[in-house]
RNA sequence: GGUCUCGUGGCCGAGUGGCUAGGCAGAGGUCUGCAAAACCUCCCACAGCGGUUCGACUCCGCUCGAGACCUCCA
């Protein structure tokens, strides 16, 4: 808390000091799945990125309400599909009725962010959950003249709204580079201008998802909901609203002007944008079918993929670059992190191994204060880790008697790792708290024949010992000799 | 076409006007019954061309290249 946390505002395309709106307490909104399908490596970067904020901005004392939303009340799919929506298709080819589709695939992201070591958020609230209210905003909108209702639709008038405010700001975009944008018109007829967006869509009788309202059976056009749940659970003006950045334009800049049109406040304080996950290159997306399934990395199935790669090897590969940088895919690099990440959590472990030393020669407090330093400088979690990564040489070297830690060095450095290792980056191997009996159970036993092991060694019965390392390693234990005696580890 | 971003060593990725990023891979060494770790050392990069500067990878301009958004997308 010594420092100021500094954050990249997109709106302002700076680094500003992060000041709540009402301390100790703290909003933050972030653009959540749609559910109608499997999550892929692209959707693990904003949960983890805003995971990390959550999580800092806990630490830091403020009292954080964090909220991320479940859009399930579908949305247009393409130009050409004419106003079928993405959730009630896949209902339709599937049999299944759409909150069946909605609830499996809802289940299923839960499942994937636990993987990732992501928090569950403060509310994670239903774009279907909040009809009415989406109803009663654009309802506002209407009556501060910033739409108008056409044939069972309303739209959001942009012209107007940009005589009064500046449509475009959070993208930089002007609306007469918009218009010359917009040549093509088809089956947008009832709009006043191209760059009308909805609010409100009148449903077909073929479409699925479909509610009453004051224009007739319908839906909610697809920025409606992040305005309305962000206001409604953080009120009309709030500090942080996060995403992806191939969300800024149209749909935050598409939020803002809602916001502003019906409450006459500009709702966001600091726009935080993470960025894209590429694949050769190219930002793995949905719609250019080259993602790979958060699933999919879990059990290795996938042509690209050479192995399976662990939620926290995920999460640690995200969190080795910055949020703000492309991240590009690669086994090597896949491979790279699980590695990385192996050697900080044996470090982790090899503290408890180091033995204490009435003086010191190391200046331990430094590592502490580059984590803070990190995270402080706009959640730099590469300069965090590479702090780790040398705090973990430390320990390594005292370990091998080559550095000097006092007992005050190592209980710092284990509050460190707990901190940041644990707490905020929240990389290290989950272990339940019901495995930690069997674990306690398992270490025991480990003693024991590390101690036959021990034995036979001495009487260099190296048959014997061998016969214990070999068949523990046939078990997926490592045994491996040191100074201090034998220890062991459990590789992935 | 418009708006914008980026181009770092074998790979991934930080960062800064002059001082070591870090990880992985690779080379050598220490330790060791063997093995595995660990530790030490090495591998000193910043697209190209100009300009500013005492000095630029870092600032400016241009060129080349890659990408994002403008349509659903994290």
């Amino acid at each position: 808390m010594e420092h100021p946390l500094i954050v990249y505002n997109s709106l302002t395309r700076k680094k500003e000091q992060f000041v709540p709106l009402n301390p100790p307490f703290a909003g933050m909104y972030v653009c959540g799945p749609t559910v109608y399908g499997d999550a892929h490596l692209g959707h693990a970067r904003p949960a983890i990125t805003f995971d990390l904020v959550f999580r800092y901005l806990t630490h830091l004392g403020y009292r954080v309400r964090y909220v991320r939303n479940i859009t399930d009340v579908g949305h247009l799919e393409n130009d050409s599909d004419s106003g079928e929506d993405k959730i009630g298709k896949k209902a339709r080819l599937e049999q299944l009725e759409p909150m069946e589709v909605v609830q499996y695939y809802t289940d299923r992201y839960h499942a994937d962010m636990d993987q990732l070591n992501v928090l569950k958020p403060s509310i994670e609230p239903r774009a279907s959950g909040h009809i009415i209210e989406q109803i009663e905003m654009i309802k506002s909108i209407l009556q501060n003249g910033f739409a108008y209702e056409a044939d069972g639709s309303v739209y959001f008038d942009v012209h107007k709204y940009n005589t009064l405010h500046h449509y475009g700001k959070l993208s930089g975009r002007v609306i007469e580079q918009l218009m010359e944008g917009y040549r093509n018109l088809d089956g947008q007829e009832q709009k006043r201008n191209p760059e009308d967006f909805a609010l409100w869509k009148k449903a077909e009788a073929s479409h699925i998802m479909r509610w009453p309202s004051p224009w007739g059976d319908g839906f909610p056009g697809w920025h409606i909901e992040c305005s309305v749940m962000s206001s409604k659970y953080l009120g009309d003006v709030f500090d942080i609203h996060g995403g992806g950045m191939d969300l800024l334009f149209p749909h935050h800049e598409c939020e803002i002007a809602q916001n502003r049109a019906a409450s006459g406040k500009d709702a966001v304080r600091y726009w935080l944008h993470n960025n894209m996950i590429t694949i050769n290159g190219q930002k793995m997306g949905k719609s250019l079918g080259n993602f790979i399934t958060l699933g999919e990395f879990f059990n290795g199935q996938h042509p690209a993929l050479e192995q399976a790669y662990s939620g926290a090897t995920i999460r640690f590969f995200v969190l080795q670059a910055h949020y703000r940088s492309t991240l590009d895919f690669g086994n090597e690099a896949l491979k790279a992190a699980e590695k990385g990440l192996k050697r900080l959590q044996d470090a982790y472990g090899n503290l408890t191994k180091v033995i204490p030393k009435p003086t010191s020669t190391v200046d331990i407090a430094t590592y502490r204060k580059r984590c803070y330093d990190a995270l402080n400088d706009d959640f730099n979690s590469p300069l965090a880790i590479a702090a780790l990564f040398d705090a973990a040489r430390t320990i390594n070297a005292a370990c091998d008697g080559k550095e000097n830690l006092t007992e005050a060095d190592i209980a710092s450095l284990t509050e460190t790792f707990h901190i940041f290792f644990c707490d905020i980056l929240a990389i290290n191997s989950q272990k339940g708290g019901n495995q930690e009996k069997m674990l306690d159970i398992v270490k025991g036993l480990m003693n024991l024949i590390l101690e036959y092991r021990q034995d036979s060694r001495q009487k260099k019965d190296w048959a014997a010992s061998d016969k214990i390392r070999d068949g523990l390693q046939g078990l997926g234990i490592v045994v491996k000799d040191g100074k201090e005696g034998a220890s062991y580890t459990v590789p992935d």
